[in-house]
DNA sequence: GTTCTCACA
DNA sequence: TGTGAGCA
């Protein structure tokens, strides 16, 4: 059994997921609603979730407690999944060519990401003002 | 005992 | 997001 094949696992049940991340379930489910995870279920239509599952409900919790709505977390993570496509994608290059581009679209993902990072922020931070307004 | 879906004084 | 209902 390969490393990926661990990651990917289904495992835990959302009791156990609960713990770990000390998110309720209606947040896990409805973030899987949403399509920021996949768990996979069993034969009884229970969730078994990998540890991949874990480690990005575990990033969904620092986003939400830094203020981050959902849209912004799914952007985030959409950001993300194009890094590493990017990456892969690379990663079949030749030599050359990879050393050329990868030092200059590791740049420009660094760029995009506090490109995001930094809207994202302003974004929730209308809503600090806009809830402030409107109380 | 736990999880699932659905719905909302 | 919480919570309760009614199942499996």
């Amino acid at each position: 059994m390969g490393r990926q094949d661990r990651r990917t696992m289904p495992l835990f049940p959302i009791g156990i997921v609960q713990s770990l991340t000390d998110l309720s379930a209606r947040q896990i489910r409805y973030y899987e609603e949403h399509g920021l995870i996949h768990p996979a279920r069993t034969g009884s239509n229970r969730r078994l979730f990998s540890f991949e599952d874990v480690d990005r409900l575990l990033e969904i919790k620092e986003l939400i407690d830094k203020g981050v709505n959902l849209a912004g977390i799914k952007e985030m993570m959409a950001q993300k999944e194009v890094r590493a496509s990017t990456l892969k994608s690379e990663h079949n290059e030749s030599e050359n060519v990879k050393k050329d581009l990868s030092d200059r679209e590791l740049r420009e993902m660094l760029k995009q990401e506090i490109f995001e990072a930094g809207r994202l922020n302003k974004a929730s931070l209308r809503q600090g003002e806009l809830s402030r307004f409107f109380h």
